[in-house]
DNA sequence: GAGTTTGAAACT
DNA sequence: CAGTTTCAAACTC
């Protein structure tokens, strides 16, 4: 087991590790979520609740202000023993011999330790443990992960050739605790105190925040075995958390299922890329359902840490199972539009979904829309007994995957908003299952960042983008099938220099930037956006590419964090509501032309602009001129638009008038009447009017006024005959 | 539409 | 952090 170091950690971009913005995704019903490890009667049990917690915030770092964890290995005596504020990033230790796995913020330096003491650090590979999780804390209470025994292992049945493959790996990422955690049958989980996993940056903004409710989401696999954990758990499938020292409640265990066929490689050196520094703004719940469950599916709106912009994409996978039923008190909708999860305004839910391997997905464009809209057309008909129906998956089918229930799944992964959300979507450089705990006020998402040979029998044979239905009365919780690609993409180059095996990652690195012009990128890819109807030559800014996609945006971010953000945002107090993020550094614009980002936006040059000669403030007399003239320009627009717009209707209804009478039955048309004799002979007439006006010196304005008299006359007498010459030819032709 | 100007971003 | 380079948008003709 993994985890970033927070010197790693900190070359995170901040849209990715700050989440100070972000708020709680209210949660329609607390307590509603849940794990399913299989399909049970015991649906109604979720492995988490979304029971709002005091100073709930809780971040991928696992951390504990004061509660001290003890973990003891059975087998090689090690003992860890955390305290204070602990961070997921830091390692965990998992003892192979008593099957946990302990959340040590410390663990890095255990596992040196055990290292030195002969006892090698992943000791989950040998036990070939498969999958664990995390964490899901409550008040006070570290998490322990127990893994199963692996004695007896029927059910391993490792693709040949592949050594690393029996090893299973764990990844267990930690968001945050939920007061409320119900045991799932056969899974027990213990959670720690809430404050135990408060980060340092929420602690920071909110020391307690009693509104924010917690929500923690618990990822796993369940053995297809269906035995029930809770009676009896096979070594070989289940995983089980441990609540340690859980004052206010007694230890929860979870236990978790493995597959059998995992292939997740264990490889040293892997981390976790958990925000260490930042509290995620969200925790993407991924949640499981038991598909037996008659509980209606749940769409968690899910924050992907990567700063797309205002993408929004949405995967609907509708069976007939079950209806979809939005775990958030936000409607359906609201899960695909933007939410305001932070309270920055302008927090927008994407959803990604890697669609590269995916056909069955389908883009969506909504006209008017800055959002994408992705489809899942053909809805993964997973069993409800979450046996794979991919041949790939062979080693795994044994394995009982998650319960997925997949019925409606409608996902929708709110991307980072520039300034709103930060989120970390850990890349294990190696493919393994990870575990996602998430807290009501925040969630994470954390996704294979490989291809998951282990756990994709579970979830690869899903749609990308389907939620795992929570547990029926389970929390507002979701657990979303994300393909590794996704986290390959968000994955950024620093994770690949610290991956002991990272050839995999280095190499796409490397493809994507060779394919992938980094000063390129067109306003569709800054803006966040695919491209479409662009005019793009080898354009991979689209779905089709959406790996090299994602690697780019991860690449800009780790050059600048800010790329993705908007550059006009708030100001301070008692500023303009709207400045520039940076300011600008004209030289000869005067900042008065579009050259300049400010003036672009319409706003004024700031003090943090370092403009040279800026006439762009509010005194200016340039800038004011400027304005009024466009303003004039502007108004010229709109009256010449009024005028013909209105000039436009009575000709129209003059002509619908007039043509009903005096073209119908000849088909003549008014106009015809008004042939050259008569044009001369009305010009003839207002020309003698207009002497007249001037023999009798009339002033130019009777003058104009007897001309127009005249010519109103002559309009008379020119309809008046053409309608006489239409009744005439009327009767004749009668 | 081609050429020039400009400034942000990347790069050193 | 400053200087240089690159490049696409803005602008001009």
């Amino acid at each position: 087991m993994d985890v970033v170091s927070p010197e790693l950690n900190s070359l995170l971009p901040d849209e990715i590790m700050d989440t100070e913005d972000i708020e709680d995704v209210p949660h329609s019903q607390p307590g509603t979520t849940g794990v399913h490890s299989e399909p049970s009667d015991d649906a109604s049990v979720p492995m988490e609740t979304d029971t709002p917690m005091a100073s709930e915030n809780v971040s991928l770092c696992l951390a504990t202000s004061t509660a001290t964890t003890k973990t003891t290995d059975s087998v090689t005596g090690t003992s860890v023993t955390t305290s204070g504020l602990q961070k997921l990033t830091t390692p965990f230790t998992i003892s192979p011999a008593n099957r946990q796995i302990i959340l040590n913020k410390v663990a890095s330096q255990a596992s040196e330790a055990a290292k030195s003491a002969g006892n090698p650090p992943q000791v989950i590979k040998q036990d070939g443990q498969k999958l664990l999780v995390t964490a899901i804390g409550k008040s006070g209470q570290p998490i322990v992960l127990q893994l199963p025994h692996t004695g007896s292992k029927p059910g391993v049945s490792q693709t040949a050739g592949d050594t690393k493959s029996q090893a299973p790996q764990f990844k267990v990422v930690t968001i945050g605790g939920r007061s409320d955690l119900k045991p799932v049958v056969g899974n027990q989980v213990t959670t720690l105190q809430t404050q135990q996993l408060k980060t340092v940056q929420i602690a920071k903004k909110t020391p307690a925040s009693s509104a924010a409710p917690i929500k923690f989401i618990i990822t796993k696999t369940v053995n297809s075995k269906g035995i029930s954990p809770q009676t009896s758990v096979p070594p070989v499938i289940t995983g089980r958390v441990l609540t340690q020292s859980s004052p206010v409640m007694p230890p929860r265990t979870i236990t978790l299922s493995e597959p059998h066929n995992t292939n997740l490689q264990s490889i040293p050196g892997k981390k976790i890329a958990i925000s260490p520094l930042k509290t995620p703004s969200k925790v993407t719940v991924v949640s499981v359902a038991s598909p037996t469950s008659s509980a209606s599916q749940k769409s968690v709106a899910l924050p992907v840490n990567v700063a797309l912009g205002q993408q929004i994409l949405t995967v609907q996978q509708s069976t007939s199972v079950s209806p979809v039923k939005v775990a958030t008190s936000q409607s359906t909708t609201q899960n695909i539009k933007p939410v305001a999860v932070g309270g920055v305004g302008g927090s927008q839910f994407k959803t990604i979904i890697p669609l590269a391997t995916q056909p069955n997905v389908q883009q969506i464009q909504v006209p008017g829309s800055r959002f994408h809209y992705v489809r899942l057309v053909t809805a993964t008909t997973a069993s409800s007994t979450g046996q794979p129906s991919g041949p790939s998956t062979s080693s795994i089918q044994t394995a009982k995957p998650m319960v997925v229930s997949t019925a409606a799944v409608r996902m929708s992964v709110p991307v980072v908003p520039a300034q709103t959300m930060k989120q970390v979507a850990p890349k294990p450089l190696t493919s393994g299952p990870q575990v996602v705990t998430t807290t009501q006020t925040q969630q994470r998402l954390i996704m294979p960042a490989t291809p998951l040979p282990q756990i994709q029998p579970n979830f690869t044979n899903l749609p990308p983008g389907t939620v795992l239905t929570p547990a029926p009365g389970g929390g507002n919780v979701g657990y979303a099938v994300v393909p590794a690609q996704y986290v390959t993409q968000i994955q950024q180059p620093p994770f690949v220099t610290l991956a002991s095996s990272s050839s995999f990652s280095a190499s796409t690195g490397i493809q994507t930037q060779a394919r992938l012009p980094l000063n390129g990128y067109c306003d569709c890819f800054a803006n966040g956006e695919f491209c479409n109807n662009c005019n793009c030559n080898n354009c991979f800014n689209n779905l089709e590419h959406e790996t090299e996609r994602l690697k780019a945006i991860k690449t800009c971010l780790d050059r600048n964090p800010e790329a993705f953000k908007p550059k006009i945002g708030k100001g301070k107090e008692g500023e303009s509501d709207r400045r520039h993020s940076k300011g600008c550094n004209c030289k000869r614009s005067g900042c008065l032309k579009n050259y300049c980002e400010c003036y672009e936006a319409k706003i004024m040059c700031s003090s943090i602009c370092k403009c040279i000669g800026c006439k762009n403030f509010e005194e200016s007399p340039e800038r004011k001129t400027l304005m009024h003239l466009a303003d004039a320009a502007e108004v010229r627009v709109q009256q010449q638009t009024a005028a013909k717009t209105k000039l436009s209707s009575q000709i129209s209804d003059l002509l619908m008038r007039t043509t009903p009478v005096i073209s119908s039955g000849s088909g003549r048309l008014p106009y015809t009447f008004v042939t050259k004799e008569v044009l001369e002979a009305t010009c003839e007439c207002l020309l003698e009017q207009a002497k007249k006006a001037e023999q009798t010196h009339q002033p130019q304005v009777e003058a104009e006024r007897m001309i127009l008299e005249e010519f109103g006359h002559c309009l008379m007498r020119i309809i008046s005959s053409a309608g006489k010459a239409k009744s005439d030819c009327a009767s004749i032709n009668c």
